[in-house]
RNA sequence: GUGGCCAUGGUGUAAUGGUUAACACAGCAGGUUGUGGUCCUGCUAAUACGGGUUCGAUUCCCGUUGGCCACCCCA
């Protein structure tokens, strides 16, 4: 039912329906989902007028944008490398129940958040809102519980969602993603949180954990009664959304922002006191870890995550700064979804962080990411034979590792330097008719305006001294 | 999914129920022959889409699409 409609939705925004004769009502169309007998006498038509559109909660990351891109590519890439990750890279769509498995049934994100639809095949398939659940099925179809434990894998790729667009949030955006398989040892708890902690420190931004434990598969459902007890009993004192939390997603009840329902959570029951013995250990053991590395975390008695896998640690990490409580990225271990999902009893964790959020808070706290991009030579022809003799001598001092720019379309001199000059060039080197001619190219000097005619044979050279990097 | 605000050149803004929709920045071309950063001149370029009201709509109304904000939720 939820997914038919999403059909409906997802072509409406990219497809015209043209009416042809009988007008039928669109919706009344729509309603017949599947178009067995085709009794509707529209077919969908390519929008031909106007301008195509990007997609709603879509975004392209034009030229301006790509220094924050690689920054944050480099971090990442180096960071998880270090520490012994390795990079794994699954395909965007997967099959819908892979999610609906994983992430759960009642969750937000498989209710009404998923790009799904029917693919030619008939099969039901889904662009993926998450990088947890496709690891996970890698790990799986591939065997890696034969590989030595821990494995230790990466990611960083879209993910989708539908959802109302608004500041850091998107239809589609891009995660870093880690997953450690097969060892619950909670250093690797800490570990993943180091990690998530050290990839805003690389890019300038500081940030806080905070921890919380779930339990596990015998001590959380029975926390879950408890909870559920304790609020079915002051129901009537709740707001509506947390009438509805109570069945749905109770453990949420404990983060509503209410003034009712925060005074109810005074009393009411803290999962920390229903941990069985194992899982309080192992949440002082990740506890202690954090404290030995230095990671700034805060114990969070009322976090809570949107998808059912987890088990034991969650955390989320938010900027130290500002009053931003949209989080930055997220994780915790997961120990029960590798069998969940068919494989064998495997221990895990992970996390993942929003790098569109992450650019974000890069720009609010106007922090530039490093570039040196600047061109040491602008390389600038004038004339015919001067172009052709410019192209070939573009490729010598590129090869010969100059960082360089040049132009080999605009007709003056004048509008050429205007280029050199904007991009930042020390050198602009000037190929015209008279230096063909002579077999010389001319060598500007940007900062001085100094010029110096030098033999072309000893271009690469003289001009490497000059760079100083010859 | 719910609610609110909004939509004018590439960008940021202005204006109007009635002639060529204004300004700044950016872009392009010039300011004698082949020389940049400043300055001057000129040019390019916009009322998101579809209906309605009206003699006439960019302006008022409705719908669609999209953006922003809050909620739900999340990265």
């Amino acid at each position: 039912m939820v997914f038919k409609k999403k059909i409906v939705t997802v072509g409406k925004s990219s497809i015209v329906r043209k009416q042809v004769e009988k007008k039928v009502s669109p919706r009344a169309a729509s309603r017949n989902n599947r178009p067995a007998p085709p009794v509707v006498e529209e077919k969908p038509v390519i929008r031909t007028k106007g301008v195509p559109q990007v997609l709603r909660g879509m975004k392209d990351v034009l030229p301006a944008e790509q220094k924050f891109w690689r920054q944050i590519r480099h971090t990442a890439e180096d960071l998880a490398e270090a520490y012994g990750f390795e990079r794994i890279e699954t395909p965007i769509l997967e099959s819908t129940p892979l999610f609906v498995r994983s992430v759960g049934v009642q969750t937000d994100v498989v209710e009404k958040e998923m790009f799904s639809f029917i693919d030619r095949g008939g099969d039901n398939v889904t662009l993926r809102p998450e990088g947890t659940a496709p690891v996970v099925r890698s790990y799986i179809n591939h065997g890696m519980f034969s590989l030595p434990q821990p494995v230790k894998l990466y990611y960083l790729g879209p993910m989708f969602r539908y959802e109302r667009p608004q500041q850091g949030r998107f239809r589609q955006h891009n995660q870093f993603g880690v997953e450690v398989f097969g060892d619950e040892n909670p250093v690797l708890d800490a570990e993943i949180m180091l990690l998530a902690h050290l990839f805003y420190r690389g890019i300038g931004v500081s940030s806080v954990v905070h921890v919380n434990s779930l339990g596990c598969s015998d001590c959380r459902p029975r926390y879950r009664e408890e909870l559920v007890a304790y609020y079915r009993s002051k129901r009537s004192q709740l707001c509506e959304d947390c009438k509805r939390r109570i069945s749905k997603n109770p453990l949420r009840l404990l983060d509503c922002k209410e003034d009712g329902c925060s005074a109810l959570k005074e009393e009411a029951p803290q999962i920390l006191d229903s941990l069985d013995e194992a899982c309080k250990e192992h949440l002082m053991k990740v506890l202690e870890y954090l404290d030995d590395l230095q990671v700034p975390y805060v114990l969070d008695p009322h976090l809570v995550r949107g998808f059912d896998y987890y088990t034991r640690t969650v955390f989320e990490l938010l900027p130290e700064e500002g009053e931003t409580k949209t989080a930055l990225g997220g994780g915790g271990r997961y120990d029960g979804l590798v069998e969940q999902l068919g494989g064998r009893p495997t221990p895990a964790c992970g996390f993942g962080i929003g790098l569109e959020r992450a650019i974000l808070q890069m720009k609010s706290q106007e922090i530039e990411p490093s570039q040196n991009d600047t061109p040491d030579v602008f390389l600038a022809q004038l004339g015919d034979n001067a172009r052709r003799k410019a192209f070939v001598l573009f490729e010598e001092l590129r090869v010969a590792g100059i960082r360089l720019a040049g132009n080999f379309t605009k007709g003056s001199l004048k509008s050429q330097l205007e280029i050199a000059n904007r991009l930042g060039a020390r050198y602009t080197v000037i190929l015209g008719q008279q230096e063909v001619i002579d077999g010389t190219i001319l060598v500007r000097d940007m900062e001085s305006g100094m010029q110096e005619i030098v033999d072309s044979k000893k271009a690469v050279s003289e001009l490497k001294k000059k760079i100083g990097r010859g």
